[in-house]
DNA sequence: ACATAAATTAAACACAAGTTTGAATTCTGT
DNA sequence: ACAGAATTCAAACTTGTGTTTAATTTATGT
């Protein structure tokens, strides 16, 4: 039984996560949902009391994962640096690993457009929940590093320049999706592709130009407008 | 009769807009738009024949008066500097022209969350008269004004270069709604105000602080990475 | 093996959505 | 003033949603 029950659970639990992170909360119905993990519609609400459990489940679990990662990431770069890590790669593996996490459908494929889909949702479906479990610790995190890597910044400054960088984040993940959203032959694919190209290229060289680009265009800023002392 | 026919109409057109800009397009029911405007729920499908083409019309409408806003606003720094406009004043009239129109209470209000909102959704309500009849303009006229200012700059470089600003744009404009959406006294608006105390500004003075953010942030950026030749 | 608890199922419920209907009202041109 | 067209209205229709129910099946502990 308790093998059943994490069966149909967690049948439900990754039906769930393909389904939402594709289409988003509302899009999505119970009998979709149930359709797709093969259980009965009343499993959702056996199971999760609702289908804003679920979400929330399906979110928390998530984030967990990439907030982990997220945290270990920035901490390798750390040491690997003992303690005054190079800007560019901060900056690098903080992109890298949101766009992976996002496009890349080798990795977990993309649980991640939750992330950006919740960061720009009305919903109270699960906010708090990101906000206190997800953004805090990451942004304390990376805001901490990045004083680490240029040690004459203010927190002020520390944060106009993450909002930046996850703005830049997000807007290429938004364009790879709404990329993906049209029709080969459509005529606004025609038109995005002619305003840019780089959404032509196929996933993998995509991720590596946008952390090229935000990489080095987010260092360039910071390196013009908080200038490191020379020694 | 042409006088109450025009009436009804725009009553619904103005409770329209003011309520998709807020709420979206799922959000905001056919009894609810009536009610607002003040009309029967039968007039939506009598005048626009149904809810989508409402939504389209509304679009289009406040499209077409940004769209012409920013072609006059970036032809006016252009021809205010003799068709060599310094690259901070192009991005500023651009970030501010946005956020104005998007967040300033004085201004039309919120409409144009609406662009926000239509460029981060995945329906297809009303994303090919975007794409065609305001993305492609605006973006052409951009990118022109962009290598008349650094004639240096190849067309894929501006590319990238818009979207980081876009990108920018779109994120600072969602951090506010965000913050607005959230209870005065809840614990995400306290984590969201701690990781960006900007938020805690008047209107008028985030939007300001921002111009002032994304124009260094990405004239400085520019500057360094396809630097002027010294003449 | 059996009583009990857990899990699954098909069916129904309650509700809100967009839309349609057909009668009543208002406007328009003559 | 009147006929005909345009508009408004209350009400019903249709569909899809999340959820609940009550019966049935399956698993568990003794």
């Amino acid at each position: 039984m308790t093998e059943d029950r994490q069966d149909t659970k967690n049948r439900l639990l990754d039906a769930a996560e393909n389904l939402f992170s594709h289409k988003g909360f509302e899009e999505v119905s119970i009998r979709e949902l149930a359709g797709a993990a093969d259980v009965n519609v009343a499993a959702v609400n056996y199971h999760f009391q609702g289908k804003d459990n679920l979400y929330r489940e399906v979110i928390r679990r998530r984030f967990i994962i990439q907030r982990d990662r997220t945290l270990a990431a920035i901490g390798r770069v750390l040491t690997e640096n003992n303690g005054k890590p190079p800007l560019d790669s901060l900056i690098r593996s903080i992109v890298s690993l949101y766009l992976d996490a996002s496009l890349s459908p080798k990795q977990d494929g993309a649980f991640l457009k939750l992330i950006v889909r919740e960061s720009h949702s009305n919903g109270d479906h699960a906010t708090p929940l990101f906000f206190k479990e997800m953004v805090a610790p990451v942004f304390r995190t990376f805001s901490n590093a990045l004083m680490q890597a240029r040690p004459r910044l203010e927190q002020e400054q520390v944060d106009w320049i993450i909002a930046s960088i996850i703005g830049q984040i997000h807007h290429f993940i938004m364009r790879w999706q709404k990329r993906q959203s049209f029709p080969e032959d459509s005529e606004a694919l025609q038109i995005m592709l002619n305003a840019f190209p780089a959404l032509g290229l196929p996933v993998e060289e995509y991720i590596q130009e946008v952390t090229r680009h935000i990489t080095q265009f987010s260092k360039a800023a910071i390196d013009t407008l908080y200038p490191e002392v020379s020694p």
